[in-house]
DNA sequence: AGGATCTTTCAGGGGATTCTGAAAGTTGCG
DNA sequence: CGCAACTTTCAGAATCCCCTGAAAGATCCT
């Protein structure tokens, strides 16, 4: 196969941007677009011509996605190249780029503030530090969520994410008022 | 003012990073991170100063950070030039920028599925066609989701960040096992 | 209207990122 | 071992994105 159908072209491209826009490299995310909806196994030389890029190029975004843990190496029997699938689970796919990206920016970012916050004077620039607090605790909330997150079998994933309406009547319920906004500028 | 704290200045830089792996510009996330920390309302030429950056930069990005609504104009009675303040709110800014994000990528997300499986030939390319319909099942699910919790009032939307362990015992138990994978891949 | 003050736009330069081809590295087999 | 088949690395080229300064556009005051 070194021709993709119109459908599987236009997601490539598609895709491509969307990853440009998150800040991943678009050939990258070509590439992963490729796997995700081919059912075999692809070689990198076919990738390449299929792309239109070159084999490095190829070589360098499968290293990345595999680190990423989206894509996987896979050794056929008889064959001496190596081949490369991409997981194939849309939720578990998005699992694991939430889990990585968490890694990579949100951990550093708690890491920042507190350093931030406990080196800083506390007396000069008490606003910011107020500022900086709140972000901190957000971003620590976040942290918790995605930890919890994370254990949940797709099942339940699906169930929260589904019965997305359900849930919110509950939280709305739990503790008094739901509505009203709360301004918290001074 | 034309420094900056300690404190300040590590964020402002922390935050102009962060931005750049989430596909945003560089200087418009410092820009943000400036006005973020800061009580009162800056001029844009102060900005310049402060960051370093030229006075059409500054100009650019404050547009931007407008469009994006996180940002907004002040006229101080009694001076002509404009000055800027971001909101303050964590979770409000959060909150504007996921609902940009979802319109800016998901949407177009969600169109291009659609379209990719109405044009496509049902015949050939079978897998692919089975791939983006999952896709899009998944991408029209996290819409929905959104689309729930931007009705949320802040309160809420704390509590269901908060009480995340609380929920997902509560999601787990729902619908009957929590457990087990259920592999798709055929 | 004319000028002072401030803002926005945009063509072009400069810096950062991505891509490529060539060369070096790896692996399996006779 | 030596060769064949394949993969990876990396310096430099190509490309893209961002930033700047200059000029044009607002707005307000006298």
């Amino acid at each position: 196969m070194v021709t993709l159908s119109a459908m599987a072209r236009q997601f490539v491209l598609h895709w491509g941007e969307m990853g440009h826009a998150w800040g991943i490299n678009r050939t990258m995310a070509q590439v992963h677009a490729l796997l995700f909806v081919c059912r075999e196994a692809l070689d990198a030389e076919t990738i390449s011509q299929v792309l239109d890029v070159s084999r490095s190029n190829v070589s360098t975004s499968l290293r990345e996605l595999i680190d990423w843990g989206v894509v996987e190496r896979v050794h056929p029997i008889g064959d001496r190249r190596d081949r490369f699938v991409a997981c194939k689970d849309v939720i578990e796919t998005f699992r694991v780029i939430i889990a990585e990206r968490k890694r990579r920016e949100i951990d550093p970012t708690i890491v920042l503030l507190e350093r931030c916050l406990a080196d800083g004077d506390s007396q000069e620039d008490a606003f910011t530090r107020e500022q900086l607090a709140k972000l901190l605790d957000f971003t620590r909330m976040l942290s918790d969520w995605h930890a919890q997150i994370e254990r949940l079998p797709t099942s339940a994933l699906l169930r929260l994410l589904k019965g997305g309406s359900s849930l919110l009547k509950l939280v709305g319920g739990v503790g008094g008022r739901a509505s009203g906004s709360q301004k918290e500028s001074d």
